[in-house]
DNA sequence: AGTTCCGCTGTAATCATCTTA
DNA sequence: ATAAGATGATTACAGCGGAAC
């Protein structure tokens, strides 16, 4: 009865890694480098109006659509209540703002200068990641996080790349195996052409396949 | 050149998400899996060094806490010490006590739960979504960030062992390759190689010791 | 042409552990 | 052996792209 199974993905098949705006490109060229150009985009919208004003979205929830549910209470605050209980006033009313914190992207620039710094060394020290961070206007715990983030998103995709790479080479060396295999069955040696069909010859070929086996089954172990 | 190495090769990459039978283990949520001992699962274990040298060794998490609360956190929030020339323009908002809204993670329970009905179904609709969150006191909305989340993760621990199986698979082959290409090149055949000089009693006590090997290999498997 | 919804990807930020100097 | 940094896992959000109207 149900246990659904229906939702398949209507998936897409496509499954190109590098597919992002600012990180792909200069992460392809450590793989491949391809001459392309890089400085794609750069439009960073966001168009912060300038600090004067102060304008003060308050959160972005909208949730649009008939689903606005009751937004249930005090949620997920951390239960432990201790400290913070700015209890926004009673809840009476929905309001609930939960300001969380603007999301926010970093420009174009920061990352573009992050990421040259990235390349001379992916482990920048404290003081190369404060000179950073002043120079971008950045806070100093930024550019560390972004460091973090960058590193572990370029193993990511180092994995998938390899991956990928594995996988080709796989192909090729199962083919490879297939036609050897072939070969030392029914054709014994290119040089002499026509394998004697002796009880030696039965017996060498015989001994092939043991090695063979035998190969496997260490790797196995 | 487009190297182009997508794949969206026939194979086997259709498993349903989960189904997998020894997937579960890192799987970070699992405190407590709830059920009988019934998942024999133990594999999945790959050494590999890797850059940076790590071996690291990764256990099953336990994150004890007991259900209900207290998660201890230790120093939470490191005020930083605010004058950080960080304001990076715009959105001055600073000021008060920032309260850096706390983390938070979400319960044993609450996880547990949602983990439930992920097994049955990776996309539950809003109509589940919804009772779920009502049941567990969590936002509609944190709900959908979780399933989501979560099939991210799952999906790249799939991709990652998919990878170490097509690693160790390509071991073998490798090696398996490596002997077909040896015997090919040396002990051909008898005729035209160095194989006809009375070489038949060396080549059965051979056989016989490859014979023994295998077999012991065999055991070990 | 449209628009509404939804899932997925990428990313920011935080915490918990593990390493390492 | 303690403090600092790296790493992995999590929560949350913005946007894109496709599918359904």
């Amino acid at each position: 009865m149900g246990v659904d199974m229906s939702n398949n993905p209507p998936s897409s098949r496509t499954k190109d890694f590098f597919a992002s705006p600012a990180l792909s490109l200069s992460l392809a060229g450590i793989f491949r480098d391809a001459g392309a150009a890089a400085t794609p985009n750069m439009e960073v919208e966001e168009g912060d109006e300038g600090s004067g004003g102060g304008g003060r979205r308050d959160d972005m929830v909208e949730i649009s659509s008939e689903n606005s549910e009751p937004l249930r209470s005090r949620s997920d605050d951390e239960f432990d209540g201790e400290g913070e209980p700015d209890d926004d006033g009673a809840d009476g009313d929905k309001s609930k703002k939960k300001k969380r914190k603007k999301y926010h992207r970093h420009t174009a620039e920061q990352i573009r200068e992050m990421e040259a710094l990235f390349k001379e060394s992916p482990h920048p020290d404290e003081k190369q990641r404060q000179q950073l961070s002043k120079q971008l206007g950045l806070a100093p715990r930024q550019v560390k996080f972004w460091f973090q983030n960058r590193r572990t998103q370029i193993k990511a995709i180092q994995e998938r790349h390899e991956n990928s790479l594995l996988k080709t080479e796989m192909e090729k060396l199962r083919d490879e195996n297939k036609a050897m295999r072939e070969q030392i069955n029914k054709a014994c040696c290119p040089n002499c052409g026509t394998a004697t069909t002796s009880r030696e010859a039965a017996l060498t070929t015989e001994e092939q396949q043991l090695r063979i086996e035998n190969a496997r089954l260490k790797a196995e172990v």
